[in-house]
Order: C-alpha cells, then structure tokens, then sequence
DNA sequence: ATTTAAATTGACAGCGCTGTCAATTTTAGC
DNA sequence: GCTAAAATTGACAGCGCTGTCAATTTAAAT
C-alpha cells in the first residue's frame, strides 16, 4: 500500500502538480471552485505530503530542535515532553541536540547540526542560551529560536518565570520561619539564573534588614559535588548558618547530604532549601524545599511562538517575553519545615 | 555559508558521488585508498549530507526510533545517549515516542506513528518491549526492532545483561555481611526484570541454604511510592529483616525514606539496596549500595545491531543476545557497607 | 601470461515536492 | 467590444541524494 502522490492528486482533480501544492500549503491566489476539487481529491485518495520531498524541495525540515546541556535529567525530560506536545498537532517534529556548552567550538557545532538537519527553528535552554556569540550567529543567519527558562541575550523571544520573585519568596519564607543567618550556594556564574536567584535573595533580605553576612555566600556551580562542597564549608564556620538556601535542588541535596554525615538535624540543626522541583527533590529525606518551575508548560509557550514565527504568523526578530501558561510555585516542605508537605 | 554538497565532495576527492555515497554510508566495496580521500575531503569540506535529500532518494526516513515509557527520567536520557551517539557516525536521526505502555491503543499509536514519521527501525525499552501483541506487528509488518534491558519475546535482537546473576550478587554481598531476614521488594510484575531479578535473588538464597521468609518478600511497582508502601509494611512486622533488597532505586529511596521517618539507622538498623544505579543512588543519603545497569552502553549495542539490520549487514528477525560492550557492576555504597565507596 | 571471477567505481535516472516565471484566464475600465 | 491590469494556473528546473546497472580495475586461478 503504497500513499499518493501529488501527481495522483493533480491527475484526480484535473490540475497541475502546483495548484495542487497550493492548495495543500494553504497559499493564496487559487480560486474555490479549483480549491474544492483539489480538497476531494486530497481527502478522496487519502493524500498525505511526503515530508522528505517537501524539505528538500522547500528547504526546511519541518523540525523544531532542542538544544541541551543540563544537567539535570529531569529539566530536559520535561523541556522534551513540552516541545514534542506542541509540535504534534502541527505535524512538527523533535530533533535533539545534546550539547557541552563549554566546548570551544559550540557554535560551529551547532550551526553544523541545523544545517544538516535543516531544523527550521531551535528552543535553546540554559546554560547554552546564554551564549552570547551563539545568539548573534542565530540572528546573523536568520535562524529563529526561542529561548526558554532565562533571559535572551539577542532579539528573540524569551520565555521564563519571574526568577527573582521566586528566589525573593523562598527567602521570605526563611526569614517567616525566624532565620537570620542565612547561607546562600550561588549558581554556576555562566548561567543567567544563578545572578537572578542571588538578587532576589539579596533583596528579600534586604526589605527585612537582614544583613548579608559575606562568609555565608558561597559560590557553587549548580552541580551535586559544588553542593557538598559548599556545605562542608559553611557548616564548620564558626559561625555556622541555620540554613542554607542553594541556587538548585542538586547543590541542595548536597548539602544535606553533608549535614547527615555531621549528624546536624535537618531542620532542626540545619534548615535547606532549593530550587527546580526536580524528582530528586521529593525523593530524599527529609524532603526538600524547593520552588518549582513550570519547565514543560514553559517549554510549550516557546515552542508555539516558534511554530508561529514559522508560520509568519508573528514577525521574527522581535525581543518579548512570553508569559508562561503557570508560574512557579513555592514547594514547602520538611526540610525547611520540619513537616510533610500540605497538600 | 551554505554548506557542501555532495558534488563538492566527489568533485574534490576526484571521484563520482556514488562513491562519496558509498563512504558516507560505510558500504562495503570500497578501497582504502578511495576511502581515504573522500574522508579527507569530506573533513576538509566539513561536509554534512542533507537528511531529507537522502530520505527522499533513498526512500527511508534514516531515523531510528526510540519508544519509551519509563519512569526513570535517568534510564530514558541515558537510553537516548546511547542511541544518538550510535546514530551520528552513520548520519541516522533519532526520533522520540513516548507512550502509555498499559494504554489500550498502544500497538495502533505506535504503527501510527511510524508510518507518519517513516521511522526505519525502533529501539524498543522496557516496559514497552514486554508487550507481545506490539512485537508481533511489528514483524508482521516486518518492521526492524531491537529489544534493550529486556529479553525478547519474538523473532528480534535484545541485548540485555545478566539480571539474574547480579540479583544474585547483590544478594551474596548482603549474605556475606551476615544478613539472614533479607526482604526483597519485586518491581511492577509486567516487568521481565521484575522476574528475573527475584529469580537471583532465590537462586543466591538457596545456594547459602538460607530460606526465604514469604512474609518478607513485598510486591512493588518499580515506583517511589510503592517503595514507600513496602517499607512501611516490612519494617513495622513482628519480626523486621535487616536488609530490604529493592528491584529498583526509586523504590529503594522511597524504602529509606520510611526508615528515616521511623529514626532507624542505615546500615546499622536497617540496611537497603537497589538496582539501577539511577543518579539519585548516589545523591541520596546514606548512598545506595545497587547494580550498575549499563544503559547507554546497552542501547548503544543494540542501536548499532539494528543499524546492521537496516543496511542488510545482518539478516532481520533473528533472534540473538546481543552481548552489551559493559557488563553488570555492582556499586556498593554506604547503605549497606556503612562507609562511602571504594574507588 | 592468460582467462575468469570478484571487487571497485561511475553514469544516470529518478525520489516528490516547491520556487520561479511565463502563460492563460478573468475582471475592470472605457 | 476592446485593452490593460489583476488573478489564476501551469511548465519546468531543480533540491541533494540513493538505487540500478553497466563499466572498469584488481585479484585469483590456471
């Protein structure tokens, strides 16, 4: 059973090849008694466009791309899960892209892809949208993409939660819970999130007149390891915190674990606090106190501007943030309040 | 900068198309000699052959697919790695399908969907690949898979590992730190590993002439929370072990959490393996003593057989054990040695 | 060295579609 | 009715690659 082919169609409805691709492409300029004749056919013979032919011929590819390096698994489950939902009704597809945002060629390495591939359009994540000269080649080739959970740094649309809002209400969450000496284990510098968290904890605290102590701001990089480390140093200052808020649920899990090692009691000793809501952070004990950030409803928004922009629906090229369908949600749980969650 | 083409390639190589063809693919026929040139110019061009030209010439789609319903977020990435890192040397996309693996329409959503997508073969992951109604379409309809961390049930390749002797590894390392009342907690029953790893476990007990208590032997559903459900039975008998061997991690982090919560020490009261070795074994506290499953390296295997399959290097439907490139490791950790590993 | 088989290479015709642009038909204006 | 402009339609040339099959080169056998 082999499918029709655009010739079948234009045979069955008693016109070119063209008019027919007309038709099917939704262009203008074809009037409705020939439009109606080429839809019967199309719907008669069960015609569906052969997706290689058209890329080749219309070269684009009819791919959206997601490009990646987080590491966490379950950030980019869900940015997965967001694309591939908005690209099914459009008869779009996911092509991936895991990447080392580090790597000295990235960019090459990632034009290379987009030209093999022909993506017509890519959903760029942190930390890899955070590459400045990576954004400017996307613009300088005219390729659109959307950037999602972090600021764009060129003209395309953005879309992300207000950061320092949420890192401004978990630390208001703290100080409610009588905490002065807050700790706090910053991102990894390159991301973007990393300056947002920490400003919204600087200006919580600062709205209580609550010092900053300098020697409880430590400098992590989003990572397990950087976490432990963290904790292990702020843990035996003199001084020590009564909690500790990491950048995210990584370095929070651990800095529990480290705290568990030294026997502290969490949150009795020591209180934690994160930030994602990744599995990770339901899963440990006590669980973990975290803001959750709607990646895959995120995901979504971009990726339906992308789709649109393709569409020339929207003008490319243009700077927005596009509000996500939800936003963050505060997850208070044991680890901060010595409680199972209220549900 | 539009990329090379394949002319350009055969033009500076001094050779036809056909024969660039030929290397790109790894057909066989070829000389060193001519290899060699086109490798070098293909580098030189830095030349990348369009996939829907190829697509359409060659009437496939060259994408494999990867058909997934795993609740491991870190099984899944890892499993996509591995098929991705297989795919880019032989110029293969990688297509993702998520599904339902219990809903009823799961062998019509998949045909569907690789006759929209043209998929040329599909990468099949437990919970998936028990199915038997799918396997059998798909040979019906003669439609290349590869069975991964699964044994197959029809004509197809699975590579998998020895889920028996390392279930029965496990179990002789908690034997040999004299654990008597071992409590093992099975994995969703729909799961061939759920089976064979319990048959290890049996099989371990029965050499060191140890019975099994049925009161201590729990069935779970490879979930964080049915973890939890077995825990909270196992612990609160009359008669508690003194180990619980989860099938999974996730239902061995839910297990410790429930001892956590009831102040019992780990390894010293109660102690807890696992199977998988998820990231979260080594993030949670104390750290999971489990096996090491070589996911990636597994599906690397197996990508690589079905990609033999595809360019007629091997002969389809024959049902062999492919021999994964990494074996079983076991990882013991604090949850039950009581220290941090040996490296 | 010669013959025969096997291995290697290339010429060429599409794959099914879209973009371009020219041809045709329709409409508007007088 | 006639002409010019606008709207509609079609002819055709690729897009970049692979399959087929024939031509050529190399190796094996005598």
């Amino acid at each position: 059973m082999v499918s029709a082919t655009i010739d079948d169609v234009a045979k069955a409805a008693g016109v070119s090849i063209k008019t027919v691709s007309r038709v099917v492409n939704r262009e203008n300029n074809v009037s409705d008694r020939t439009r109606k004749k080429v839809e019967a056919a199309v719907k008669d013979l069960d015609y569906r466009p052969n997706l290689s032919a058209r890329s080749l011929a219309g070269r684009r590819s009819y791919l959206i791309g997601l490009v990646y390096d987080n590491p966490s698994d379950n950030f980019v489950m869900r940015a997965q899960a967001g694309v591939l939902e908005e690209c099914q009704p459009s008869h779009y597809g996911l092509a991936l892209h895991p990447c080392k945002a580090n790597a000295p060629d990235l960019v090459k390495d990632i034009l290379d892809w987009v030209h093999e591939t022909n993506t017509d359009g890519l959903v760029l994540t942190p930390p890899v949208c955070d590459n400045l000269e990576l954004v400017e080649r996307l613009q300088q080739e005219a390729i659109p993409y959307v950037v999602v959970s972090s600021e764009s740094q060129g003209a395309a649309p953005y879309v992300m939660i207000d950061e320092i809002a949420a890192a401004r209400d978990m630390t208001e969450h703290l100080l409610s819970l009588g905490h002065r000496r807050i700790a706090f284990i910053k991102g990894h510098p390159e991301h973007q999130a990393s300056t947002l968290r920490y400003q919204g904890f600087e200006a919580a605290m600062e709205a209580a007149a609550v010092a900053i102590d300098p020697l409880l701001v430590y400098q992590g990089y989003f990572d397990f390891e950087s976490g432990e480390k963290a904790a292990k140093h702020l843990l035996s200052l003199d001084n020590p915190p009564t909690v500790i808020f990491a950048s995210n649920d990584d370095m929070a899990a651990g800095a529990m674990n480290v705290a568990h090692s030294m026997a502290l009691a969490i949150p009795g000793d020591i209180a934690i606090a994160g930030f994602d809501d990744a599995n990770l952070s339901h899963q440990i004990w006590p669980a973990l106190s975290t803001v959750r950030q709607p990646v895959r409803s995120m995901t979504r928004s971009g990726t339906r501007y992308l789709l649109d922009i393709l569409s020339k629906k929207v003008a490319a090229g243009v700077r927005v943030q596009i509000q996500p369908d939800l936003n963050y949600v505060l997850k208070l749980r044991a680890s901060t309040t010595g409680q199972s969650e209220k549900v």
